[in-house]
DNA sequence: CGGGGACTTGATACTGTTCAATTTCCGTGG
DNA sequence: CCACGGAAATTGAACAGTATCAAGTCCCCG
């Protein structure tokens, strides 16, 4: 958060975020085509987003933790486009959209805070698009458990040894996978000692070798 | 635009977006890593977005046309994540970004047209996601034929009839595909009486078959 | 007109999907 | 506390869709 503020403008930011909501496991923070209002900075707990296509299909379009705003797509038309779904029991901030605008008015700091937040969104998602429209499975699934791994030494967990809150299921819809090849190529990344999983537990055993399997066209022969 | 503005005001809003400035097709409108100044608002032609990866993979991640802005992604850390490459000859209108800030925080509808600008693209993004995620070749062209007919509507232009303005190597970057695949897949398109296409020059004959063809998981037997 | 990139088309290879059968995990109720 | 049941995960075999490799043609720009 901005730090160049002043007692005042601190008071009327924190005000602003009073409203600390606890959501159970399965929980929707919103649901799409509901009426946007508020963006969310999540406090503790471990959220997805979700697109649902018509005919069923759905697509997960993130993994949310401690410290991350949601709610960013529904600015466009008022309307949220996606569902938020609890993945483990969490509590979250509700931040009132129109007073977000007002008081980032007064605030220069506040609102280059808040379009940097909007715009690393867009960054984070063309990210995802390179590795949906380029990479293997095999890479995907590095890219996605290295990303994982930063995102938790971020906030001062271990960047080695952590609990995936998602399903197999979910991962592929991420990723762009079958839960099934999730599943072989987390054995297959096993079996090649750049991993140990038991279920939902993760520990990264080969750092260098994962950062070497994204950006890697195939292994090259000679 | 905003509408419900000043004379004055309108006049600032002019002022900001004075310098017009023409490119040839090839021409980059800014490169990945260079420094962020300011956001670009085309007046005329066409631009596709295109992150590299360090092994030399590119994937392109957006074809921007007239009225469209472009430049956000460097708001996130200053500096330009993807380049922008003229796909014909064009102008720009560009906007500083500081003063664009400076500005909406005096203008309010122009503070909440910001938000929605980026907001969109974020929703865009998805979009893209749940595409490549989860859609088939035929799914993708007739998805992406199907956008390009509705943006050249919303100019004017026939919603039937148009010209790429990408090779098919880029729209297969887009698509997560190979050039051939595209080739391919539009030559079946062709043989089955949905679109009619030479080279460059497209035109679709059956809006509601490609319609039905996005959003089918597969041709549902019975 | 010539040349080079863009495009098309075919044959083959391969990655990831689909379908199916187990096994494991975990929450719930006896 | 243990047993049960359903969801989640693993694994195998066959298959489908797309990529790859390779000609060959077309188109446009100079």
């Amino acid at each position: 958060m901005p730090s160049d503020l002043t007692d005042d403008e601190l008071r009327q930011l924190e005000s602003l975020a009073s409203t600390k909501r606890a959501y159970r496991r399965g929980d929707y923070l919103y649901r799409s085509g509901s009426k946007f209002g508020s963006l969310y900075a999540i406090r503790t707990g471990f959220f997805k987003t979700q697109v649902l296509h018509e005919d069923g299909r759905e697509q997960v379009t993130g993994f949310q933790m401690a410290g991350e705003i949601i709610g960013l797509d529904a600015i466009s038309t008022d309307v949220h486009t996606c569902d938020a779904v609890a993945l483990e029991d969490s509590e979250v901030c509700e931040l009132p959209f129109n007073q977000l605008e007002a008081l980032s008015r007064q605030l220069p700091a506040l609102q280059r805070h808040l379009h940097k937040i909007m715009s690393r969104e867009i960054v984070r998602d063309q990210g995802i698009m390179l590795l949906l429209g380029s990479m293997r499975a095999e890479e995907r699934l590095a890219a996605f458990l290295l990303n994982l791994s930063q995102r938790f030494a971020a906030r001062g967990y271990s960047a080695s040894s952590f609990r995936l809150r998602m399903t197999r299921q979910e991962i592929g819809s991420y990723l762009g996978l079958k839960l099934e090849t999730v599943s072989r190529t987390l054995s297959y990344f096993q079996e090649t000692r750049l991993i140990d999983v038991h279920n939902k537990s993760i520990e990264l055993l080969d750092m260098s070798r994962l950062l070497g399997l994204v950006g890697q066209q195939r292994a090259t022969p000679i």
